[in-house]
DNA sequence: CAAAGCGTCCAAAACGTTTTGGATTTGAGA
DNA sequence: TCTCAAATCCAAAACGTTTTGGACGCTTTG
């Protein structure tokens, strides 16, 4: 293992102070041309690296952001997650910003929060899934930390967020419904608390109110957003005297498993029974039927909100305004039938 | 924002030194039983977090693993790459270890290395898609940085890595499709230079002359892993005048360009041609029809990669083991057509 | 001729932590 | 009373960097 090349070696090397080769390789004018000509060759020549520690420690700043990434259960590997924090490592990459995941045990303590900002480990933090109560955003506010949140929130006035419009997305999707003559259309919600949870069910309420029809509470069934829990709100939903004709799942993983329980029961998905999904995971358009779903661009959302909280960063103070995305209805066989395979959209 | 919180002004508050503030916190035993509740107690008060670079710049430990991760083309939000992160991420988490993604534009740059390296910033790394001469791991092994490569090299002798048995899976494939009956099986191979690659290869190489048959070259077809490269390369293999009955893709994205190519000449995937993937990524069993893959842990490859790096930055010295996992071959629809239906295996 | 300006350079401080090498006090033993 | 060891504490150094506030010698200006 080499001895480390640092300023002190260099001026060592050269003859001249750690202030004058630090200043040299800054590229300060306070330096001579020949004094810089020399050292930035010893530097070449040893193949000085400067220690990033050192910097950061003497700039307080570290140039990484965080994000705090829920360890139970099987959220981190979902497609969702990934490509959020796919979009995020680009943008920080294009600035220079490391990505630091910082694991989160249980979801409620803010001690991971802790962690990260008064140790001084990040320069900023992304959040994710937020609710309309949410301490994590009291605190972060509270500490000054730049952060911005994927997802709105009651707990504070001004914060930096960005957001898919889940409103309009699910009203968008719930009139498809509409049109193709659904009346008795089931709604498997995410779990409540959850800021985008209500969103969508306002979208599909509003839907259902400018068609003149009303909910029917019976068919709202909340379940997280598992494969598993889909299957199991649609048996309960199927099993029903008066079994609705369409169904709206949480997420594309839950339309999967409404997908199999309409199969269990001996009905053909997009003929019997209408499915829809949400989220537009890449393969969606693979299943079989391809999936209807509300397609949210993840991957731009990632890059967006690492964009909005590097300006803080930057800034340093101004906040930065809120962006709310438009989703993107993509009709596909599982409501439409052999419609969709008759329509333009052929799959080849 | 509140001031920070330093063993400074820990020190300022209960009267004592930075030394003894240090070293009651690290729980030596020449701090008395009192000091010591004094000052953790007014630590707990004042929620102290120690600062990271100031423990790392002194010559400490970072409690952070780091992965450098590509922002070149969509390979992170690959379900392969994200699952591999996640189990890494669960199993630092559980060892206190933050987990860093240091992005790195050109994978053939070192500097996202020597940055991570000679910034000390992380504690060991973990290294994803190796070569047979990789510059990354003769850097890595030169520098005496505790790393763990998920796949193996030809680079250095002894280092420590962890690999899916790429012989063992394709071989496993191979066989089935030579049972099935198929004589012309066509291969479409991942880019060259990467290990995994060249071990896929002479897995299919020994499945076929095992069975007394010799490859036709012309039914081998190098191919990016993306369902573009995989469309491709499939209708090129269809369009010949001796095509093959059973076609197999470089991974799961891969096949499923590779049954578009099919359903795209009106052949039917299982019934007319075979088609066969690697990995057994989630949407794997949703495809229609689903798709005959071989299944490699890779969350759990990751969690044993985190695992193996751990036990290496522990010992500080030691070199762990390699390890060898054994993937599953999952026979599906699209190589066994209707059997597949008719066998145990129901979709519910 | 004194003052001011300019071009170069550098010592020292600061960031927050851990560790080294004592210093001081206390109490016991001689 | 003196010595010695243990218990308790702390000043200072070190990690590598950037920045502050000059110093020094020379030239130009008033």
């Amino acid at each position: 293992m080499p001895p480390p090349v640092t300023l002190k070696s260099l001026a060592a090397a050269t003859g001249f102070s750690i202030t004058t080769v630090s200043r040299a390789l800054a590229g300060y004018s306070d330096v001579s041309p020949s004094t810089r000509r020399l050292i930035l060759e010893e530097a070449e020549r040893q193949r000085y690296e400067p220690n990033l520690l050192g910097r950061l420690l003497q700039g307080q700043r570290s140039q990484t952001i965080a994000i705090v990434m829920p360890t139970s259960g099987p959220q981190f590997p979902d497609p969702f997650f990934a490509q959020f924090v796919a979009g995020v490592g680009v943008e920080a990459a294009h600035a220079g910003f490391d990505l630091l995941l910082s694991p989160q045990d249980d979801p409620s303590e803010l001690a991971a929060y802790r962690r990260l900002v008064t140790g001084r480990r990040a320069d900023g933090l992304l959040l994710i899934r937020t609710r309309a109560d949410d301490p994590r955003i009291r605190y972060l506010a509270e500490s000054g930390v730049p952060f911005v949140s994927f997802g709105r929130t009651e707990s504070v006035a001004h914060t930096a967020w960005i957001d898919a419009d889940g409103v309009a997305g699910q009203k968008a999707l719930t009139q498809h419904l509409l049109e193709l003559g659904h009346r008795r259309i089931a709604y498997i919600t995410p779990p409540g608390g959850l800021m985008f949870t209500r969103f969508r069910l306002q979208g599909f309420h509003e839907a259902l109110a400018e068609a003149g029809l009303a909910a029917d509470p019976a068919l709202i069934i909340e379940a997280d957003l598992s494969e598993q829990a889909g299957k199991d709100a649609a048996s309960l939903l199927l099993e029903r005297p008066d079994p609705p004709t369409a169904i709206v799942a949480g997420n594309d993983q839950t339309a999967i498993g409404v997908m199999h329980a309409v199969r269990a029961r001996g009905l053909r998905v997009g003929e019997d029974v209408a499915v829809g999904g949400y989220d537009g995971i890449p393969a969606s358009e693979h299943l079989h039927p391809p999936l209807t779903t509300v397609y949210q661009p993840i991957f731009e959302i990632g890059q967006l909100a690492a964009r909005s909280l590097l300006a803080l960063i930057k800034a340093q103070s101004a906040s930065s305004l809120p962006v709310l995305v438009q989703p993107e209805l993509l009709a596909r066989a599982s409501t439409m039938g052999a419609a969709y395979l008759r329509g333009g959209e052929a799959p080849d």
